[in-house]
Formats: C-alpha cells, sequence, structure tokens
DNA sequence: ATATGGATGCAA
DNA sequence: TGCATCCATATT
C-alpha cells in the first residue's frame, strides 16, 4: 500500500478503512521519532455530511477539507484538546478521516512523558482517543496543512515530521460503528476499529442505540 | 454525572 | 457582540 496522493483522493470511507492498521511515524523535537498504529478512524464527509466540519461549506477552517487531499487537518476542540484528520478527496470537494486511535509501535517512553503519564501506564492511555493521541505525539494547531502522503519527494515541512508506513503484519478485523460524540448524522456506521485492538477510545462495537425515546445522548464505558 | 474552557459559525 | 455548540477527557 501506497499512501500517496492518490490514495487520499479517494472517498473518505474507503481511505478511513485502508488506513486501519497503517504505522503512523512523527518526529518530535527532539529528533526523535515516535510511532503508532493506527486502529481506529473515523470518515467525515462535505456539504452532505451533517456532522462533518464541512456541513456549512467551506469557511476558514473547513477550506482545508475541501484542498488537495493527503495533508493533516487538525482542530482544536472542547478547549484543550487538538485531534489529527487527513483531507481526502480531490481538490474541490471535501472529505476527511479522524484518527481516533493508535497502539504505540516507537517511542512509548516519550509519548508517556509528554502526558505526564507513569512510563507503566497502559497504551490506551497513551493512544485510545483523538485527543489523547495528538498529546503523546505532541501534534498542535501548527501542524495543520503538512503532508501526509508517503510519494512527496520535497515535503512542505523540512522536518517530514508526518510519515505514513505499511503495515508489516496481517490486515485488522474491521468492525463499522456509528460515530463517537455526534449528534447530527448518528446514522451513518462511518467508525472503523481494529476489533482485535486493546487500543480503542471506546468499544468496537457499541450496545445498539437505545429504545424509541430514550436519551439520545451516548453512553460512552471505558 | 460533571467540570473543564477555546474556537467556530451564525443570529442579532 | 452574544451564544449555543462542538469529531474529548479526567475526575467525582
Amino acid at each position: 500500500m501506497t499512501y500517496d496522493r492518490a490514495f487520499f483522493a479517494a472517498d473518505p470511507v474507503t481511505v478511513a478503512r485502508a488506513l486501519l492498521g497503517a504505522v503512523l511515524e512523527v518526529g518530535d523535537a527532539a529528533g526523535g521519532t515516535l510511532a503508532g498504529r493506527i486502529v481506529e478512524v473515523e470518515a467525515y464527509g462535505g456539504a452532505d455530511d451533517p456532522a462533518s466540519h464541512a456541513a456549512p461549506g467551506r469557511t476558514p477552517r473547513s477550506a482545508i477539507m475541501y484542498g488537495p487531499p493527503g495533508v493533516a487537518y487538525v482542530y482544536f476542540v472542547y478547549g484543550m484538546h487538538h485531534c489529527l484528520n487527513f483531507v481526502t478527496c480531490p481538490d474541490g470537494s471535501a472529505g476527511a478521516v479522524l484518527v481516533r486511535a493508535l497502539e504505540p509501535l516507537r517511542g512509548r517512553a516519550a509519548m508517556a512523558a509528554r502526558r505526564g503519564l507513569d512510563p507503566a501506564a497502559p497504551d490506551r492511555l497513551l493512544g485510545g482517543g483523538p485527543g489523547r493521541l495528538c498529546r503523546s505525539l505532541g501534534i498542535d494547531l501548527s501542524w495543520n496543512g503538512l503532508p501526509v502522503a508517503a510519494r512527496l519527494r520535497r515535503p512542505v515541512d523540512a522536518a517530514g515530521r508526518l510519515r505514513l508506513l505499511a503495515d508489516a503484519g496481517s490486515p485488522p478485523r474491521i468492525v463499522a460503528s456509528p460515530r463517537i460524540g455526534v449528534r447530527r448524522g448518528a446514522e451513518a456506521r462511518w467508525r472503523f476499529c481494529d476489533a482485535d485492538s486493546r487500543c480503542l477510545s471506546a468499544p468496537a462495537s457499541p450496545p445498539d442505540a437505545a429504545q424509541p425515546g430514550a436519551s439520545r445522548r451516548v453512553v460512552r464505558s471505558d
């Protein structure tokens, strides 16, 4: 699998599923390398997807989702967390894949340190959740727009901070479920998990939606 | 269950 | 400008 621009030019659901199992590598400030295996992702569409940041159309924030594929879209949410996405779809149409969980592979100790956790902390606390993994990897708004396409000869970012490598192991067992934390567009089952990972932000197959009339709020077990 | 707390987009 | 909302997490 080559994570080039053509790969990211596909629709977000296709890209999301194909990204499961890929290894995300980032260079940290100290020159070291942190890496993790992608085990949970969510697909977000364009103006037709009410859950997407692109739903209101082209705005200052969503513009990057309408731009060329294969770059990072990083946003800040709830006043404290960063989330990492990859832009999909051809230039001109909007789409993105949110990275929701990683299994730490390299630089585990550095990740724990960055999060202020004990080195013995479980992998879940390092990579299980979009905010957690960004904090562990040191990803913030300054990463917004960085290219991730593996084939770019001359990355815009001189440090080449974002790299995607093919997974060496066997392909993951993929389970689809509704996206987490979304109210509008909750019907779409556009969350994809490696069902055998123990680093997920929530169970791969959450209990089915409540009876009619029950609260629509998702209860997050952990 | 609840506190946390910045950015975004839209109404006013 | 004000305000509801938001792709979350740690703590009670």
